[in-house]
DNA sequence: GCCGTTTTCGGCCCGACTGTTTTCAGTCG
């Protein structure tokens, strides 16, 4: 059983308690150890099986063990069956509804029988919901569109698409001036491979203006709420933006607040409540003596810091954390001993090893992708068109790849001061074996191998054919490693776990794919294949010249797994890859002479 | 339900906005 489905379970579960009632720090404590699971880089299931103690795990303890342990013995937790009973299945769909959260659910069942969003509809519909204490005129009206817009807007946004969205309204704030700093935090600024809204920051001894024209922006749909200092729109596109506005000496503290994430965040204020400060986005405060926290005003006390990032971080003693790390993974503990890892940035990449060419189905010449390269200041690229097998792409017979090799040796003669490789992109038949014969591969410099059909095979049969393909001595890369497309295909199933040891035993590169709608490897995948030794490359898989610039999503994505130069092989300097393509090919040579 | 060299009991991050409320609860991030 996937962590995600175990924690899935847990969150139902919260859900569920939180209607009925229930005590809200255990409702969180099954919430937080959901975020837990979600967040590991390990199958938890897998963990149990090593004998490994779960209580280890940050908010679980006891009983959330026996828990968690029920689920992946029985799929499921004898109290939420419980709880089923006692509450209809269908209640915790309301939650979905902006505006309607665990109370007035409720009241809307307690009190009205409501147990379904089809029974709130009709209840909507007559004036019975507008009768109960707490709901008005403008309650019903709210509920009333907010179930319209279920399931209207895409829940969340590839990080591409916000980039896209996002460039624009920044520019048109900026404009209209009365605003000293700038930026865009959450998940955004963490660099999240999707983003479910926007938050933006703005520091402005003069907000209002600065909100007006946030509202006013033309791409603007609806204004979900507008005060003083924050205020929500909704985009056209469905993109849903925060904007904060405060003065310029809460900035630091407030952006390192709205970057989050949520569970970081709790960590960091945390660690100030035992110092005795009060962190919040207005500042780091010492808290005043012999006052109840409640009665604080937000800026009251002894103002410790609060304009630049650093503040926060200094004042409860860690290193600063990169926004791409905040998600409570360790990261925390790591800054209190100054063991952050020192993450890799696009300017450490020295080539490409991933892209297609006219030759299949990209738009590019050879002598084109080359110069493109050389133009970002790569020392090396590889040309890797696809083999025959798929044929949507026009993929090449041995004899096509042996035609290309003439043209690329002509490239080089073109295009000088970058070092264009041979390669293909092979694909990994269902049977394991390659789509194409070994005298062809042991041509090649760069030999990238992936699954492109039949995808809906069982996990064992998946991994089995993928190791098949690792134990071929001419494969240099395995790329996207588990074929999903964000938002639009499922990942295949295939034990990661398994994968990552024979490649770490076969020297075998795994790939980050860095399209922005594959980025495959993703950032707990990289996590683990970093604990467990494997080396990655990060290519673009270039269609075009301008596709490689998907270079930095990548980087993006690589630096939330916690890697470093050093653990990636196209940040290796060209004589070391060179070195390095050479014992792969020896070690080609030695297994066929066997 | 979790957690702890100040605690094994009593805390648990902190604040804005909205609507309905005559002073605050609910929701959201």
């Amino acid at each position: 059983m996937e962590n995600v489905e175990i924690a899935h379970i847990l969150g139902k579960y919260a859900d569920l308690l939180e209607i009925q009632g229930e005590g809200l720090f255990r409702v969180l404590a099954y919430r937080k150890a959901a975020r837990t699971l979600e967040s590991l880089s390990q199958q938890v299931a897998q963990l149990l099986a090593e004998g490994k103690d779960l209580e280890e795990l940050p908010g679980i303890g006891k009983s959330m063990a026996g828990h968690i342990q029920e689920i992946i013995k029985t799929g499921t937790l004898k109290g939420l069956k419980k709880l089923r009973k006692e509450i209809p299945t269908t209640l915790d769909e309301l939650l979905e509804i902006e505006g309607l959260g665990p109370k007035r659910t409720k009241q809307l069942y307690e009190q009205l029988g409501i147990s379904s969003i089809k029974e709130l509809e009709r209840a909507l519909d007559s004036d019975k919901v507008d009768s109960l204490r707490g709901f008005g005129q403008k309650s019903v009206e709210k509920i009333r569109q907010a179930i319209q817009n279920l399931g209207k807007r895409p829940k969340r946004f590839k990080l591409l698409d916000a980039d896209q969205l996002v460039r624009p309204l920044i520019e048109y704030l900026r404009k209209g001036g009365n605003i000293e700093q700038l930026e865009v935090a959450g998940s955004y600024r963490r660099r999240m491979e999707t983003v479910g809204d926007i938050d933006i920051l703005a520091a402005s001894d003069n907000p209002q203006p600065v909100m007006q024209r946030f509202q006013s922006y033309p791409e603007v749909e609806r204004v979900v709420a507008a005060g003083a200092t924050r205020g929500t729109v909704i985009l056209r596109s469905g993109l849903q933006v925060d904007l904060r506005i405060l003065p310029r000496r809460s900035y630091g503290s407030a952006l390192h607040y709205f970057t989050g994430s949520k569970a970081h965040n709790v960590a960091v204020r945390k660690l100030g409540v035992e110092r005795g400060l009060r962190v919040s986005e207005y500042g780091v405060f010492r808290v005043p003596e012999g006052k109840r926290a409640e009665d604080v005003g937000v800026e009251e006390g002894e103002r410790i810091g609060g304009a630049k990032e650093e503040d926060v971080f200094r004042a409860v003693n860690m290193d600063s954390v990169p926004p791409e790390l905040r998600e409570d993974r360790g990261e925390i503990q790591a800054a209190q001993k100054h063991k952050l890892p020192d993450l890799i940035v696009l300017e450490d990449i020295r080539g490409d090893l991933h892209m297609h060419s006219k030759w299949t189905d990209g738009n590019g010449t050879i002598i084109e992708m080359a110069r493109a390269c050389k133009e970002r200041g790569y020392q090396y690229c590889a040309i890797t068109d696809h083999s025959k097998a798929v044929r949507v792409a026009g993929g090449l017979s041995a004899e096509d790849f042996k035609r290309q090799r003439e043209e690329i040796e002509d490239a080089r003669t073109k295009v000088l001061g970058i070092t264009i490789f041979t390669g293909c992109e092979v694909d990994i038949l269902p049977d394991g074996s390659l789509d194409l014969p070994d005298d062809v591969l042991e041509q090649l410099d760069v030999v990238v191998a992936a699954v492109h059909a039949k995808m809906d095979m069982t996990q064992s049969e998946m991994t089995k054919r993928v190791l098949k393909a690792l134990a071929h001595p001419a494969i240099t890369i395995l790329a996207h490693p588990t074929g999903r497309l964000i938002n639009h295909r499922e990942p295949f199933a295939i034990d990661l776990e398994e994968i990552f040891h024979a490649a770490k035993r076969t020297q075998v590169v795994v790939e980050l794919d860095a399209q922005p709608d594959r980025l495959d490897l993703n950032d707990l995948h990289l996590f683990r294949a970093r604990e467990i030794g494997v080396k990655i490359a990060i290519n673009t898989d270039a269609h075009s010249t301008g596709q490689l610039r998907f270079m930095r999503y990548g980087i993006d994505q690589a630096r939330r797994g916690w890697l470093e130069k050093r653990h990636v092989l196209n940040a290796m300097a060209q004589p070391q890859l060179e070195m390095w393509l050479k014992q792969r090919r020896q070690r080609f040579d030695k297994a066929a002479a066997l």
